[in-house]
DNA sequence: CTATGATTTCAGTATCAACTGAAAGGATGG
DNA sequence: CCATCCTTTCAGTTGATACTGAAATCATAG
């Protein structure tokens, strides 16, 4: 009966039409995942619990992605543990749902605490043994060698620096949700 | 001889202990590399060329990683595509060196301009197209399944904002080198 | 306590990206 | 022009990671 009018679409129920979207944008958004170092059913039950806006059960995320009931268990107890989704329950249910948070900015920052401390972090304090290891006091006076402990302390203290200000950039996103991003996106935009 | 006297290093040559500083240096990168979507044996390679900071030839790469020629020369020419390495000659010699950018903020510039370009951009088309569909005008007017659409408009709504202000930050420190970015930096650190 | 339905676990399997090594393809010097 | 040395390519293999499905576990209602 309801018919698209436009787009090249044809005829289509609107229900038809937001089903091809919604699968669109997870499609993608899974791909980008990967490239992210996400796994591609991660992102992808992420992107719809986030898409489609309402509280999903294991077995609407299986049929949908077309997912074994194992790998759905995992990838639901893995972003519950990331807490940018929820469980839930409903009442007279005896099954689990899921929502995802409404808000990508508050998702955003809980993300880059995560990576932040898990993959930043440790390189830092890596950089800062190797930094020892090549101080003078460890090792001694002579001169062998010399240049090229030089050099590569340079590159280490490079390195470090940038870090360090990356890590202070990301702490700016911790800890600020939506609003007080945007305000630091606003003084970022004006001043340049 | 020569021997280091402090931290635990025992009797070490300078040579030594530099290597082991770069070594610890260049596993980590790996390491980081890998969960960043960036492959191990290229993010090991580039930090070793960044830290040595010298030229090295292929087969130096190819012993001092453990990796084979084709592994060394696909991933080295990889990273001359991205520019973050450039090719050299010696005088008199037939062989190829290869030396790392040394400027962390320039090559971090590249590389976040090439993932946005890549990555971030088509993410926001597909957005947009999604979106498109789900315009009023695209879907008649009947009632049907008309809280479902909205909800989904809405939260392709909050990414593509989210996206357009990421996109922007991006290109702050894509149109910037370390002077630049270094600007951006403290502007945004007094800011708050 | 038992029955029923939901959830988790995990050994086995499949998938795919990364890597190897040898052969083909340059380029330079004699 | 050939000989030598270096680089690239790519078919085949390996290894890491993700995924399945069925059995075990857990939870709730009766």
């Amino acid at each position: 009966m309801a018919t698209g009018i436009g787009g090249g679409m044809g005829q289509m129920t609107v229900e038809r039409q937001l089903r091809v979207a919604q699968d669109t944008f997870i499609r993608r958004w899974g791909e980008m995942g990967q490239t992210w170092g996400i796994n591609r059913t991660m992102a992808e039950i992420h992107a719809l619990l986030y898409v489609v806006g309402q509280p999903l059960c294991t077995d609407d995320v299986m049929d949908r992605l077309h997912i074994s009931r194992g790998n759905a268990s995992m990838s639901l107890r893995a972003l519950c543990d990331w807490t940018i989704i929820r469980r839930m329950h409903r009442d007279g249910e005896r099954r689990e749902y899921f929502v995802s948070l409404g808000d990508v900015w508050e998702m955003f920052s809980i993300i880059a605490a995560e990576r932040k401390k898990r993959e930043m972090d440790p390189v830092l304090e890596t950089i800062k043994q190797c930094r020892a290891m090549l101080e003078e006091s460890a090792l001694g006076a002579d001169g062998a060698g010399e240049a090229e402990v030089k050099l590569t302390r340079e590159r280490l203290a490079g390195m470090e620096e940038f870090m360090v200000v990356t890590n202070r950039i990301f702490q700016q996103f911790i800890g600020n949700a939506k609003s007080g991003l945007t305000r630091v996106v606003k003084v970022l935009l004006k001043a340049f």
